[in-house]
DNA sequence: CAGTGGTCTAGACCACTCC
DNA sequence: GAGTGGTCTAGACCACTGT
C-alpha cells in the first residue's frame, strides 16, 4: 500500500518514461486528474510539484502542465557506458558498427605508437542510438597488445566500450572535454543541423603501465551533459 | 514578497545554516510554528517537507522533526581558478568586472532561493582576458549568507572566483558541462563568430550544507578544453 | 476575460512511538 | 495513552496568460 499523490505521481510518471506522453505533451489538468482519482486539488498538486523538482514536468499557468525535455546525465569521474546510459533513461539502445579494422600504428604518431605497444591496433567507428534516433558517434582503438581477445569479438553486437568495460580491468583514466562545431560528416551521421555545437570526449584508459583504448566521443550538446559531483583535493 | 511556506522555510533554514540550530536540534513542532507565523498547518508541514527534501531536517514521529547531520564525501578533483590556468599557460591574466549588483532571489527559482539562504545574492558578470583577448565570459551568484564579507570586496581588482577559492572553504562541489552555440551576446563578448561551440561549465558549490556560489562560464571551443584523470571508484 | 496553476485555510482521521 | 507527523478534504482567493 502506498499514499494516494504518490499513486497519481507514479501514474504519470510511467506514461512519461514509457514514452506515451512525450516531451512536450501536455498532461491532464489538475481537475481532470481529481475526477479521474476522484480526489482533493491538493492531493494532485502534490503529485505534480514532485514531478517538476523532479525534472519531468513543466507547468505554465493557464497553458497547462507539460512534459520536460529530457537532458541526459552522465558523471565525468565514471568511464560511462553509453548503452547503460541510454537503458537508465527508460530509452532504446542500439548501435550501428560503420567500420572495423586491423591496423599497425601510424609511424609518426607517439600516442599511437605508445597505445599498439608491439603489436597492431584495432580500430573501430560506431553510433550510438536511443529510441533509433543516433546518440553519440565513436571512434576508438584498441590495443591487441593489451586485450588481444577483442579481435574475435562481433562489435556488431556488443557495442565496443560495453564489452572492454566488461573484458578488460583499468586502472587509470583520463578524459579530455571540449566543444566543438559539427562538421558535414558527424552533423549527417548524428542527424543535426552543420555547426551544431557537439561535447567532444576523448578518453584515455590504461592498466598499469600498459595503454589499453583510446576513444573520441561526439554528442550533440542539445542532447548530453556531464556531471561532477566532488570534494576538495586532499 | 514571496510565499508564506518560503518564509517559513528561509526562516529556518537560516537557523540551521548559520549554526544557531546544530546537527540534532529538535525544532519547533508544526503547532508551534503554526502559532507563531499564524497560519494553517499545511503551510508548516510545506515548508518543512521542502527542507526534509533539501536532506537539511529528518523527522521522527512522536519525536519531532530535527536538524539531520551533514554528510561527508571522498575527495577527487578540483575547482578550477582561470586566472591561475592562464597563467600557467604563460599567458597574462586580466578581467574586467562587466556587472554587479544586489538583489533577492527569484521567488520562483528554488535553486536561487537555496543558493541565498535567508540573505540577498551578489550577482557579477565578468569576462576573463588571456594576453588581452578574451578568454572567457562568467556569470555568478554568490550568496550573502555564506559570505557576507563579498559585499566589501572590490572584483574589479579580484576576479571573484579567486577571491572565492582564497576566503571561502567549501567541501562539495558540482559541475555540470556541456556544449552551446555562442548566441550573439556571447559571441560579442567573446570575439568569435555567433554559433561558434562553447563549452559550458556550470558549477555549485557548498560549505556542508550551505550553498555558497553557483557560476556558469562560457569558454570557446577552441581555446579550451577540460581534463580529469581518475582511477575507478571503489 | 476565462481558465489555468499557486497558494492557503481549517478542519479531519490515522499511524506510529515515546512515555 | 498522549502527542507527534503523514496524509487528505473541500473549499477559497489570487496571479498570470493565452485567446
Amino acid at each position: 500500500m502506498t499514499t494516494l499523490n504518490r499513486r497519481i505521481r507514479a501514474h504519470i510518471e510511467q506514461r512519461i518514461l514509457s514514452g506515451d506522453w512525450p516531451p512536450g505533451h501536455r498532461i491532464p489538468f489538475e481537475h481532470e486528474l481529481m475526477a479521474e482519482f476522484g480526489c482533493a486539488r491538493m492531493t494532485v498538486n502534490k503529485a505534480i510539484a514532485a514531478l517538476v523538482d523532479a525534472g519531468l514536468i513543466v507547468r505554465r499557468r493557464r497553458g497547462g502542465s507539460f512534459v520536460a525535455e529530457p537532458r541526459v546525465h552522465a558523471p565525468v569521474l565514471a568511464v560511462p557506458d553509453i548503452r547503460a546510459e541510454v537503458e537508465t533513461r527508460s530509452r532504446r539502445y542500439s548501435h550501428k558498427l560503420l567500420m572495423r579494422r586491423r591496423r599497425t600504428a601510424v609511424a609518426g604518431n607517439a600516442v599511437e605508437r605508445q597505445l599498439a605497444g608491439a603489436a597492431d591496433l584495432l580500430e573501430l567507428e560506431c553510433l550510438h542510438m536511443a529510441d533509433d534516433r543516433p546518440f553519440a558517434f565513436e571512434e576508438r582503438q584498441i590495443s591487441l597488445a593489451a586485450a588481444p581477445s577483442a579481435e574475435d569479438v562481433d562489435f556488431s553486437v556488443t557495442p565496443p566500450g560495453t564489452w572492454l568495460l566488461d573484458a578488460v580491468p583499468w586502472t587509470e583514466a583520463e578524459h579530455r572535454i571540449a566543444a566543438i562545431n559539427a562538421d558535414k560528416r558527424i552533423a549527417d551521421l548524428l542527424d543535426i543541423k552543420p555547426h551544431t555545437a557537439c561535447l567532444l570526449v576523448e578518453r584515455r584508459t590504461w592498466r598499469g603501465e600498459v595503454d589499453v583504448t583510446h576513444v573520441r566521443q561526439i554528442f550533440p550538446g542539445s542532447d548530453y551533459d556531464l556531471i561532477a559531483r566532488f570534494t576538495p583535493k586532499s
